[in-house]
DNA sequence: AGAATAGTGTCTGTAAGACAATATTGT
DNA sequence: ACAATATTGTCTTACAGACACTATTCT
């Protein structure tokens, strides 16, 4: 990467012949993903339906094991980072070929309009029972997208809507959760939550508002993520002044919407060019958490 | 944690007792802590230098092994947190005892006045050329520490000036880092570089640059740490302001500074009891990264 | 015609940046 | 006396929230 100092060779060399893998305690990592998105006016995830123990029946967040490499391997053989992982995770429920940036800390790619971004990591050690597993949880973003299909180990997948799952967002704790149609494996419920409490706060700081949308949209649709997103109704008027004045968050793609509803045609716009927003756009409720 | 479904029984520990933890490549997990004070008006990380290959000799974080379960361990067996490996590693290298909250995000502890949260998660897979590294890196906030001492695996511990590592923190890139006095292991430059950005957006939103201030402190002296974390001047009355008019940010206690300089004494403050700031107080150049 | 929506304009309070002013202490 | 610092106050500008108003389209 940079300025790596130069070793000695030779005790290097004695150094990894003498080395034994398998010394160490085994653990797992996972990759799981919170992948969010909007049908139907609602805020859904990604679960699927557990197919065998642990927690079997109960649904949770589409993960896969970190393919790690093999003691034959050869040192400098190509291996999958956490970040291809994830992407591989989420791959293998909805079809989408996602190509993970490999340094980047986020990733949007633009060929299949899908956000990933590295959530945090978990392990309180007794998530499962096997072995110490580790779960590194990365939030997607998409627009809407096709049912999935269950991949192996998993028999059901689905778009769940958020509300539907009864997790206190708001709270930093998970509360309920109980006698929901959806019970959830391992500790997903809280991941889920800090998922959904992430997406949020990237509403007021970045552009990713837009990765909900397709291709073009109009400023109207772009207030309806918001408000779907943060669960609160914002001043049509006021919405447009500060989206049109964050530069580079939208920029015009010059057609305007098809018929639909009532109202007048709504100019469309595609995806700016910024990471940021500046002037940020904040939630009101943004003065709740002090304590 | 919550709403766990009653599992078959029967089927779980048949499918247990068929488990071989081996039958997975090895994977290790590391919790690697870029740890920040203020030294003598410099913004200092604690490093390490290597004893042993991979990288015998260059400068590192500290970091240890998470203790995992052994495959004869009983499935309710304390473990190590993540959490508990971070302050781990610290504690061998400060003598500081920090006891992580393990259900946190983040923990403040009151008695040791280390603050200790999780950073992100880092694994290209080509990290470290004995077998699959993933290391967690946490960023934890201190007021001035002692000299540290050199432990297992190290030779020497030292706190390094942020600034004599010569990395860009600007960037999202590490750019340089060539032919400097500390040549790092791995990839810890950009490791540090995001510790040393998310330290600086924190004290945006949070009131922790209190953190690096001991039980009480002025204002000027809060001041002094905003500037040097950002590296810019603030305008000392505007700060005034800002923090006084930020509720729980500080709280009143009583006393006056001690003689030490040039004007009068100073109103001393401890930290409060808020969260989050509100308002934020933020960095003129939060303009710069919107590409 | 009436309802719903898109978009523009206006008013007001709050807060930020810049800077002046005053008081207190050490050299 | 002078320099450095702590603290309060003032002025101007910018922006957020609230709301009025016009224009367009469907039913």
């Amino acid at each position: 990467m940079n300025g790596k100092p130069q070793e000695p060779a030779q005790s290097e060399e004695a150094f990894l012949a003498a080395y034994d893998p398998y010394t160490f305690p085994p653990v797992a990592v996972t990759a799981d993903v919170v992948a969010l998105t909007i049908r139907e006016r609602e805020l859904c995830v990604l679960l699927v339906r557990r197919a065998r123990p642990p927690y079997e029946g109960a649904w949770a967040l589409p993960g896969s094991f970190l393919a790690a490499r093999r003691p034959g391997d050869p040192a400098d053989a190509p291996l999958e980072t956490i970040d291809e992982a994830a992407a591989r995770a989420l791959a293998e429920k909805t079809g989408l070929t996602i190509a993970a940036d490999t340094q980047a800390v986020s990733a949007y790619n633009a060929a299949s309009r899908v956000y990933l971004e590295q959530l945090r990591t978990y392990g309180d050690g007794s998530r499962d029972p096997r072995m110490t597993v580790v779960s590194v949880a990365y939030m997607a973003l998409a627009p809407s997208l096709p049912e999935p299909t269950a991949g192996a180990g998993t028999v059901e997948a689905r778009w769940v809507p958020v509300r539907e799952l009864e997790i206190d967002i708001e709270e930093d704790r998970v509360v309920s959760q109980n006698a929901t149609q959806y019970p959830l494996a391992f500790d997903h419920a809280q991941i889920i939550a800090d998922g959904v409490e992430r997406a949020r706060s990237k509403l007021e700081y970045s552009p990713l508002a837009s990765a909900f949308c397709g291709e073009t949209f109009s400023i109207s649709q772009l207030r309806h993520v918001y408000e779907i997103v943060w669960g609160e109704t914002l001043h049509p008027s006021n919405f447009v002044r500060k989206v049109l004045s964050s530069p580079g968050f939208v920029e015009s793609a010059g057609a305007l919407s098809a018929a639909g509803g009532a109202g007048p045609r709504a100019k469309l716009y595609r995806a700016g060019d910024c990471a940021l927003l500046h002037p940020p756009i904040l939630r009101a409720a943004s003065e709740r958490k002090i304590r």
